[in-house]
RNA sequence: CGAGGUGUAGCGCAGUUUGGUAGCGCGUUUGGUUCGGGACCAAAAGGUCGCAGGUUCAAAUCCUGUCACCUCGACCA
């Protein structure tokens, strides 16, 4: 028993109470979601890594479309004189944009921003296409990279290239850019609680911490492990605000030229990150069965033996026939017990072991990824078990992630209260809503207003750093 | 950007103090035996020691510079 823990093995995963940012990193490397790159800061996305990406955009893009948006391309290159048309907005991302100086061997007249966010280029584009109220609404999204010249990264959490989605919206009235705003939040929510089962906190940002340039930012936030908070989505309401810069106006029915009431809302590869570090464990991932590239592999047990392999290639077939996603992993040269340990660190949430007991038995072993249980389950009737099962380990990898998350909440009534609960998680204070102690709470504590939650039943009527009469309920974290 | 740390085979490391033929484990390749929780035996392949200068008969080792990465802080999806 001893001589077998000595054994030093290549995967080899640091605990993860002993050293959380340790485990992440291992944990993202051995299971194969990413490298890192030659470049400073970027990260190479590996095939199971963007596999995950793919399930995400498939069940956004989805939810765009019903909701009335088209995917459009831009280019990545904006002209300076544009990124500077937005007094704010300019002043909140000039300090990591990266510049294209020169074209071949010529000095460019005008310098290109990398985009590091889309707004201004749409601009551009929406003054140009809107002439009258019959053009609004225009929604639009669009799948790509942007780049920021980050100082310091971490795979999937901050990178400086990253993959994103960005919706840009133009409307008619205030009423109805609102709507926008709120809509796309209650999308990227409901992704993110029914597709990849995390429960997330959603409200409006305080100035401070809004997007340049908005009017108004919204925020979901999702709880880790080590209670620090992730922002996961943001939706934006401009008001009038890049309109007025870039002059986009219509004709209104009332024959008026009106400006146009723009939104912009955003998601990323973070997300991966979020699914990482809210449901990973010490044996790896586990992943959420809708959002995991691989649902059910199987693992066959004395392959060689007679009728294994025939078995397991008839289930495969039969599983994948019934449209679950899966794996069969003949790699002849490891073992099953090899296998378990490499399906385990990669999250997948079933697995069958398929051996000659279970062929006598007309059974399959199977073993879900969340509890890490074994059962045998008949063969026959497969298909059905396994959907209700995949079903089964979604909802409770939602409950545990919610039932972490509320057990980490505090409310907060002093700074003494507060500097406490956000070494561990996330406190619900009131606040006055000045600028100043959120200053001095990011100052005392290292912890950042995460956002305003919509149902604003207060929990005191004093500001939580000066005890001044407070506006609003806010959540204070650390965060990512 | 501030503090600390690390760069030696695909991965993890030893060797650096005191200069003298480049080492170990895992992985990889080939053959065989195995196969129900990280299998075993045998043979083999694999390294300009991060990079650039310098000192020396001789540098992974000493000196100077430089780059990259990691951890913790300050700033941001």
């Amino acid at each position: 028993m001893a001589k077998q823990e000595e054994k030093k093995f290549v995967e080899h995963i640091t605990p993860r109470s002993e050293d959380f940012s340790q485990w992440y990193t291992d944990v993202i490397l051995q299971s194969e979601l990413v490298d890192y790159a030659p470049v400073r800061g970027c990260m190479v996305i590996r095939p199971y890594g963007y596999a995950i990406w793919e399930r995400i955009q498939q069940e956004m893009d989805r939810r765009f479309k019903e909701t009335g948006h088209q995917n459009v391309y831009m280019p990545m290159l904006i002209p300076e004189s544009l990124l500077l048309k937005e007094a704010e907005h300019v002043e909140g991302f000039a300090p990591e944009v990266a510049w294209v100086t020169q074209g071949g061997n010529e000095k460019l007249q005008e310098r290109l921003a990398i985009r590091p966010t889309s707004e201004t280029i749409f601009c551009a584009m929406y003054s140009k296409w809107v002439g009258s109220w019959r053009d609004l609404p225009m929604k639009y999204n669009q799948w790509c990279s942007v780049l920021r010249w980050e100082k310091s990264t971490r795979p999937f959490l901050r990178t400086s290239e990253f993959l994103w989605q960005e919706g840009h919206t133009i409307h008619e009235t205030p009423e109805e850019a609102q709507e926008e705003t709120m809509r796309m939040l209650e999308v990227y929510r409901e992704v993110a609680q029914d597709e990849m089962a995390l429960p997330v906190l959603c409200g409006r940002k305080s100035d401070k911490e809004k997007f340049a340039g908005a009017q108004a930012t919204y925020s979901m936030e999702a709880m880790m492990q080590d209670g620090k908070a992730l922002q996961a989505g943001t939706s934006h309401n401009f008001g009038t605000n890049f309109a007025v810069a870039f002059n986009i106006q219509f004709l209104s029915k009332a024959g008026k030229l009106e400006y146009v009431h723009e939104t912009s809302w955003g998601a990323s590869t973070r997300l991966i990150g979020a699914i990482i570090m809210t449901h990973g464990d010490e044996r790896g991932l586990r992943l959420p069965p809708r959002i995991a590239p691989i649902q059910v592999v199987i693992v066959p047990v004395a392959a060689h033996k007679g009728g294994v392999m025939e078995a397991c290639d008839a289930v495969a077939a039969r599983l994948k026939d019934a449209g679950f996603r899966v794996k069969l992993d003949d790699r002849d040269t490891l073992s099953p017990g090899y296998k378990f340990n490499d399906w385990e660190l990669k999250g997948v949430p079933v697995r069958l072991e398929i051996g000659p007991r279970d062929l006598e038995n007309g059974v399959a072993t199977v073993f879900r990824r969340d509890t890490c249980e074994k059962a045998p389950m008949p063969l026959d009737t497969l298909p059905q078990t396994l959907g209700g099962l995949l079903e089964e380990i979604q909802q409770n990898l939602l409950v545990q992630a919610r039932e972490f998350r509320d057990a980490h909440i505090t409310d907060a009534h002093s700074m003494d209260e507060l500097a406490s609960i956000v070494e561990t998680g996330f406190a619900r204070a009131m606040w006055c809503g000045d600028r100043a102690c959120e200053d001095a709470v990011k100052e005392r504590t290292n912890a950042s207003s995460r956002n305003m939650p919509f149902d604003q039943t207060p929990i005191g009527d004093r500001c939580v750093c000066c005890g001044k009469p407070a506006k609003n309920l806010i959540y204070f974290a650390k965060a990512y």
